[in-house]
DNA sequence: ACGGTGAATGTATGCGCATACAATGAGAGT
DNA sequence: ACTCTCATTGTATGCGCATACATTCACCGT
C-alpha cells in the first residue's frame, strides 16, 4: 500500500482527460461518454485509485456520514492494552454454573444494527463513538466534525456539549426523556407497554399486591415504566404505591442481590406480582427466588421489559414487553434524514409501539 | 443548527488572531499563550464552532478514523422503509415457545465493541459498513476513502476489491482463512480449541464414536475446527472420519432440522458424541434430540463452539469453546495501528487463545 | 546599547475534490 | 453553408484546515 496514493490528477493524466471528467466518472457517470468511462475505469483499476473522502467532504460540503453516540458500556477512564496473547495455550476448565451479565450491550448492539441498516438504505456511512474517559469531549467533537448529523442515546452526551454541536448539525435523541422543544426524539412506548402489561396482570390473572422493581433512580426509561405501572393500578381502582418497591441497577447480578434483600426483610409477603423495569433485573429476581424456593408464577408472578433472548430461555419463560430496538435506530436515522431535508420544521417526538409478550412467568394463560 | 456554519476564519476574526492560532488552539494548545487561549475558547463557545473533519483530514493527510467491515447480517438487496409506527397501539399476545435465532449478530456485536474500544484508546473514530446489496462496491470504496486503515471480517469484502483498496490503506483480516502472505490476519485458535475439547471427550469421558457436525461448506472456521477434531482423533489412535457427519448453516433452526434428519435416518446409532462447529447448531441439535427423547449427555454427548450466552442457559448447559470475540476486534485494531506505524514489515498472522468451557452436555465431570 | 535567543503569532500554501462556467464539436435544421 | 442545440469535456476556483516558514517582540548576557 501507500508509497504515493494516487489522486484525481494522476488518474486524469494517465487517462488523458481532465480531473473534472474523473470526478464525474464517480459522481455522475451518465454524464461521461461510455468510451471515456472505460478509459477512466481502466486507469482507476491500474493505479488503485480510491477517491479521498476528506477532499470529497470538503468540496461537497457534506460527508455522507452520520454519527451515532452511545453511553459507555464500561465506564472507565483507562482500559488496559489488549493482550496479544501470542502463543498462549488453550485453557480447559470447568465452568461453574454462575449467571453472566451480557447486560445492555445487546440493546446497544441492536440499536447500532438499526442505524447501520437505515443509513445503508440511504447510501450513508455510520461512524460510532462512545464518549468515555477524560477526553470524552474531544471524542464527541471529533465525531461532530465528521458527520452530517448525529443520533445519540440519551445521556451519552453532556447537555452543554449537545447544545454546542446541535448548532452545527441536526441531532436526534434516542430513548431517554423527551426534550421535544429542542431536539427530535425517538423512544419506545415504555408507558403504554407497562400499562398494557399491568392491566393484563390485574384483569386476566386477577393478581393483587403488585409492586414495581425499578432500575437506577435516574433512568428515564425506568421512570416512564413506573408511571405506566402506576397509571394501570389507578385505572383499575387499586392502591397506587408511592415508590417502587426497590431499585436495581438493570443487571442480573443486581437483581439477584435485590431479591435476596427483599426475601431477607420479608418484603414480599402479600406481594402477588413483581413488575420489573427490565428483563435482566427480572431474571436476577427469578434466580434468587427459585434458589429460595419461591415458585414463579405460583407464589409470585414476575415480568420484565425489553424482550431479550435470555428472557425467552429462562424457566419459566419470562413475560415481558418487547422493545423494537432495531427500529429505534432505524427511525432515529430516518428522522435525522428528514430533518436534514427539512431543517425548519418543529422538533418531532416519535413513540414506537411495543409488544407485550405473554409467557409463563405471569401465570397460566386464561385462554389461547 | 446550520444557517452558516462557522469556520476557523470566523473564529480568528472574532478573537483577533490568525487562523493559524485557532488551528493551534485545537491541535497543540501548549503552543498558544494562555490569555490567547482563553479568548479563542470564548469565541469558539459563542459561535458554536466545531472543526471540520473533512478539512482536517485533507490538510493533515490522515483521517483519524478506522473502518470496520462486516458481512451482511441480512443478505438482501432491498430493505423496506422502516415503519414509523405513529400512533400504533401496544399489542398483547401470547408468545408460543419457539426458539429464536439471534444468530451471529452477537458475534459481530462483540467484535464491533472490541474495535471501538481499541480505537478509542488511541483516540480514533470507527466507521462501520456492511457491504450488501447491489451497490456493495460503492459502500466499500466510500469507506476506504474515509479511513486510515480497515479491519474486516473474512469474506465481507470481495477479494479483488480488497486487493484494490489494500493499495491505498493497510488492511487487517479477522477470522477466516489466513492469507498471511498478503494481509495481516487475526483469528481465534479454532484448531487448537477443538483439539483440546475433543481430547477431553476422548480421554476424560472415554467417549467413542465421535462425529463432527459442521457449518456451511465454505466456512473456514468450520473447516479449521473439523481439522482440529480430526487431528485429535488421529492423535488418540481412533478412526478419523473423512467428512463431517453433516453440514448445518450455523443457525439454531438449521441445527434442529439437521438433527431431525439424522434421527430419521438413524445416523446416530453408535455415535457417542457430536462435536458441533458452533453453539447455535449444537443448541438446535439439543432442541431436537430432547424433543425426540434422546438424553444429553447420557445417550449422547454434545459440544459447541463460540461460548454464547444461550449455551450457558441451555439445559443441560452446553460444553463449548469460548472465543475471545472482543479481543478479536481489539487485536485487529492494534495490529492495524502497528502496521500504520511500520508499513514495511512482513504481514503477521495472530492466533488468539481460546478457552474450553466444560459444562454438563459432555457428561459428568470426572474430577473438580 | 547591541546582537542573540526563544516564545508567540502571522503569512502563504497546498491538501484532493466538486462544480459553476466556458469551450468545443458533432449533428440537425433551414 | 450557416446557425442552433445538445452532449461532452475542460478551466478555474474554493471548500476549511495544518503547517512550513517568516516575523515580531520581550528578554538575556555582555
Amino acid at each position: 500500500m501507500a508509497g504515493k496514493v494516487p489522486t484525481v490528477y494522476d488518474v486524469a493524466e494517465r487517462a488523458g482527460v481532465s480531473i473534472a471528467t474523473v470526478s464525474r466518472y464517480f459522481r455522475n457517470p451518465e454524464a461521461v461518454r461510455e468510451t471515456t468511462r472505460d478509459r477512466v475505469r481502466a486507469v482507476v483499476r491500474d493505479l488503485g485509485y480510491v477517491p479521498s473522502g476528506s477532499a470529497r467532504g470538503l468540496a461537497a460540503r457534506r460527508t455522507g456520514t452520520i454519527g451515532v453516540c452511545f453511553p459507555s458500556f464500561d465506564d472507565v477512564d483507562h482500559i488496559d492494552p489488549v493482550d496479544l496473547g501470542e502463543g498462549l495455550p488453550v485453557t480447559v476448565r470447568f465452568d461453574p454454573s454462575e449467571h453472566i451479565d451480557t447486560g445492555s450491550n445487546l440493546y446497544i448492539s441492536e440499536v447500532i444494527r438499526g442505524t447501520e441498516l437505515e443509513a445503508w438504505r440511504h447510501g450513508l456511512a455510520v461512524m460510532i463513538a462512545v464518549p468515555r474517559g477524560r477526553r470524552r469531549h474531544e471524542v464527541i467533537d471529533n465525531l461532530a466534525g465528521r458527520v452530517d448529523g448525529l443520533v445519540t442515546l440519551a445521556r451519552a452526551v453532556p447537555d452543554d456539549q449537545l447544545a454546542h454541536i446541535a448548532r452545527r448539525l441536526p441531532v436526534v435523541l434516542m430513548a431517554g426523556p423527551r426534550e421535544s422543544d429542542t431536539y427530535d426524539h425517538v423512544s419506545a412506548d415504555n408507558r403504554g407497554g407497562t400499562i398494557a402489561l399491568t392491566r393484563h396482570l390485574i384483569h386476566d390473572h386477577h393478581l393483587r399486591g403488585l409492586q414495581f422493581v425499578a432500575g437506577p433512580m435516574n433512568s428515564p426509561d425506568s421512570q416512564d415504566r413506573f408511571e405506566g405501572f402506576s397509571e394501570a393500578l389507578l385505572l383499575a381502582g387499586l392502591d397506587v404505591p408511592e415508590h417502587p418497591l426497590a431499585h436495581g441497577d438493570f443487571t442480573r447480578t443486581g437483581g439477584r442481590a435485590l431479591a435476596r434483600r427483599l426475601l431477607e426483610r420479608e418484603q414480599l409477603t402479600g406481594v402477588g406480582a413483581l413488575v420489573c423495569a427490565n428483563d435482566q433485573t427480572a431474571l436476577g429476581l427469578l434466580d434468587a427466588l427459585t434458589e429460595a424456593g419461591v415458585r414463579v408464577p405460583e407464589d409470585i408472578a414476575l415480568t420484565g421489559f425489553d424482550g431479550i433472548e435470555a428472557a425467552h430461555l429462562a424457566s419459566p419463560r419470562l413475560t415481558t414487553v418487547r422493545q423494537p430496538m432495531i427500529d429505534l435506530g432505524r427511525v432515529a436515522v430516518a428522522q435525522l434524514l428528514h430533518r436534514l431535508a427539512h431543517p425548519a420544521t418543529a422538533p418531532v417526538s416519535r413513540v414506537l409501539p411495543v409488544e407485550v409478550l405473554l409467557r409463563e412467568s405471569c401465570g397460566p394463560h386464561p385462554s389461547t
